[in-house]
DNA sequence: TGTACATCAGTGAACGCGCGTTCACTGATGTAC
DNA sequence: TGTACATCAGTGAACGCGCGTTCACTGATGTAC
């Protein structure tokens, strides 16, 4: 079983998630393909599998970090490691909070997972203030993110951390998928510029 | 020709990159797949046509607001028609600014019709300011993005305005493949709030 | 005006490929008495 | 301690599918003299 998992781990890494097969993890791993249906029901639970753990290692790296130092070096240093893991997991960084895979639908499984991520990011945020203020149906959205992150913060914080999430994944995926290619040229100095600047809008 | 393309973008519409193919084109134009070749030469070429006639289509959309009122109007106007046309579009979306296709390097030509949109979007920000000081190969990549679009602001601006798009297209994107389910109820609402304090930092 | 020829859009069969999934099965290992 | 049986991991053939691309070809249309 776990084998499977890192097999497919592996084969996602080198191809992508569109090539990703049962039959080449069964190829790989030396038996039948339909030896692999002992194990996993379908293509799409092998592609949770993946997804599920994904969330789980990338969550790892950001909580990797620590918790040493102040709320603003923790933001800053958590941004850093999510574009590191990012990098160093190009396909599966895809999979995550890319393209959804055509005639996949991501079952629950994947949202408390998905939410580690969100919780390891947005840790630092109680320490942080001078947030804009929000209202109406915004608040209450706010409300509901720092709630569901367990995170002792005002409505107007929420709003304020998912909009450095937005700022955050834009600028990784923007570079990851190449679209900053012409523009910047010192990719590590402009993300270190982009964080600190969000750390201001935080109040960290 | 036109018509294999439009058959391409009805197919990419409906099932996304991976599904499109160059035999289910000839088979709805009621041709054998032989014949696509005569006017593209691969799968890839067919792709590329597809991309770049999405950025000229999405280009259209932002221009089709018009120059007319308020350089903070212009850019919430635009942000919004961004958002608009994604989600009239998801998969074209994708398949300019999701996952790579796998196996599939963007060619030159794609270029030119990509920064059409960086500078319908960037257009009025030779009238912001108050943008935060950029030093050092920052500043560097600042002056290019503003010299590339032509337009006259300084490096800071240029500075400022990627990391508007990173905040702009990372929300469009966390929102349209899901990542924002169980977080934000009223996405209109949190999409226009999110424009809006871009505009503050553009200084429009 | 009529004939010979070239161009060109499109055909249809074929090559070789890999895929997800099912199904009846084998043979080793473990369990109960 | 020995035998009968159940469990279970894994096999291998098969089904039916769609794909990209090549190639020799047909038959209509246009052109030159």
């Amino acid at each position: 079983m776990a084998e499977i998992e890192a097999e497919g781990r592996k084969q996602l890494a080198r191809d992508g998630a569109a090539g990703l097969s049962v039959r080449a993890v069964a190829r790989e791993l030396g038996m039948a393909s339909s030896a692999i249906y002992r194990y996993v029901a379908s293509r799409d639970e092998l592609l949770t599998l993946l997804i599920v753990g994904g969330y789980h290692r990338l969550a790892d790296a950001l909580e990797a970090v620590g918790r040493t130092g102040g709320a603003r070096e923790r933001w800053t240093a958590r941004c850093l490691a999510l574009r590191t893991w990012a990098q160093a997991h190009p396909h599966e960084y895809a999979l995550l909070y890319g393209s959804p895979v055509p005639g996949y639908a991501a079952p629950e499984a994947t949202v408390d997972p998905a939410t580690r991520v969100y919780a390891a990011l947005g840790e630092p945020l109680p320490e942080g203030g001078g947030w804009p203020a929000v209202h109406g149906p915004v608040a209450e959205d706010g409300a509901r993110i720092t709630e569901g992150l367990g995170l002792a913060a005002p409505a107007e914080a929420g709003v304020a951390v998912l909009r450095a999430w937005a700022a955050l994944f834009g600028l990784v995926t923007l570079e990851l998928f190449g679209h900053t290619q012409g523009a910047v040229a010192d990719h590590d100095a402009f993300f270190a510029h982009h964080v600190e600047r969000l750390a201001d809008d935080l109040g960290l």
